[in-house]
DNA sequence: CTTGCAACATGGTCTATACCAGTATATAAT
DNA sequence: ATTATATACTGGTATAGACCATGTTGCAAG
């Protein structure tokens, strides 16, 4: 084995985590303890976490510690569909906390973007998202009241999409979204468990049924940390 | 001044490359030499020598000393990405500035991503990418050097798709993408005019060609305030 | 119980030094 | 002149310490 000693800890750490000595989240000891079971030096072993840290698996943040990296929640958005799904596609526990639920007028971004007549009512929720308990996104979603009309606030709430199929036979047809980042606010933060200014992951989405009329406007705001989009195109 | 010496050693250096002091093949004086002229210790000399490694603008001989490498200037770009598109219809002049261009061996996740053999080598380029002269992006594009071989530098930057399937009758099929958001290190944030810790809209794609074969991983981070992402599907 | 602050821990940077493995070059032997 | 060899120089790795700014934590004051 003629490979640097900072390589060789590199090894054998990676493979520490992959034997699950350490799981996602977890914090390493210190520079300076690692330094004194491998018996280097800490600029040393600094190099080897270096390499590890460039590969994505460890994070390193000043006065907090070093950490194994965060695997991102995955949104396959080949098709239209809604958290729920997005969140038993990957094995985890779906939930949500309804923060509001409110029929009221809509403001103007809104009436423009669902294409409403003046006198429209809309139904506006806010939601707290979560996969496995852990708080996902804030989302506020915009909905025009004809569509929901009839509807119990929990079938509204649980899994829009599904019911609007069943119960009214209408189909999402198209999407479109619009992502952008930005720093969280401190009403936000506290929702989602994150510090103010945290990286926010923003999603604005209008969603058309298969006739072209839009049903749905939502504006959602996910942890950057804990979410990820995949798309296949 | 704020920021560490080796970054602003780093920064004279490669102002001293672009002013003319040193040309393309030059050799720079040895790190014992510079560390003494900046008054530093070797070690941080080389910390401030590894950024410019990294970034393409020197080269590294064990033996021989550090020479100014092949690098530089700005170019129009189209379509890799799809970047200047977006640019073009929000009425904006795209440009970008090639941080990097060089040939290396990969990192373990580049393998991954790609594909590829132990053994091969890639093609990794940085750079930032700005819409009417304002900072918009930083990217990182890594290519199979099978890819490029026998391609100018000017037709890889430029328009990569067009060449390939000119040149080498090579089709892109489809591409898959990763969208999160996350905050700005120092040295991007420094490369898009933000301050560290800013908002930043990350995009990793792997494009694939026809048959299957995966033949460009890029990651971009756009400056959340400046960038929105629009997707219809 | 909350609040504020001091003490501590952590990663980031930097020093001064040392030895190693390659490369280049001057020197000696042919 | 050519070849072999010793020497000096290069970047690569490693050490053992030091100080800094920031994050965490426990304890004292309210």
């Amino acid at each position: 084995m003629g490979s640097p000693v900072y390589i060789q800890i590199h090894n054998e750490i990676k493979k520490a985590i992959e034997a699950g000595k350490w799981s996602v989240g977890d914090r390493i000891p210190s520079e300076r303890e690692l330094a004194v079971q491998f018996h280097v030096s800490r600029m040393t072993l600094r190099q080897a976490i270096q390499t590890l840290v460039e590969e994505g698996i460890l994070e390193r943040f000043v006065g907090s510690g070093t950490f194994v990296a965060n695997q991102k929640v995955q949104e396959k958005m080949s098709g239209v569909t809604g958290f729920t799904d997005l969140m038993l596609a990957q094995g985890k526990k779906p939930s949500s906390k309804t923060i509001s639920y409110h029929v009221m007028s809509p403001s103007l971004s809104e009436s423009e973007k669902l294409k409403l007549k003046d006198d429209t009512q809309v139904l506006r929720m806010e939601r707290v998202r979560y996969g496995d308990d852990v708080p996902i996104s804030f989302e506020v979603a915009t909905i025009p009241l004809e569509i929901v009309e009839g509807l119990s606030k929990q079938e509204v709430s649980e899994s829009l999409y599904r019911t609007l199929e069943t119960k009214k036979g209408l189909i999402p047809g198209h999407a479109k979204q619009m992502v952008s980042a930005s720093s969280a606010s401190e009403r936000i933060a506290e929702y989602l468990d994150i510090k103010r200014g945290d990286a926010i992951l923003r999603l604005r989405q209008i969603s058309y049924l298969q006739d072209g009329r839009p049903f749905e406007y939502v504006r959602t705001q996910y942890v950057g940390e804990r979410f990820e989009f995949v798309l296949e195109k």
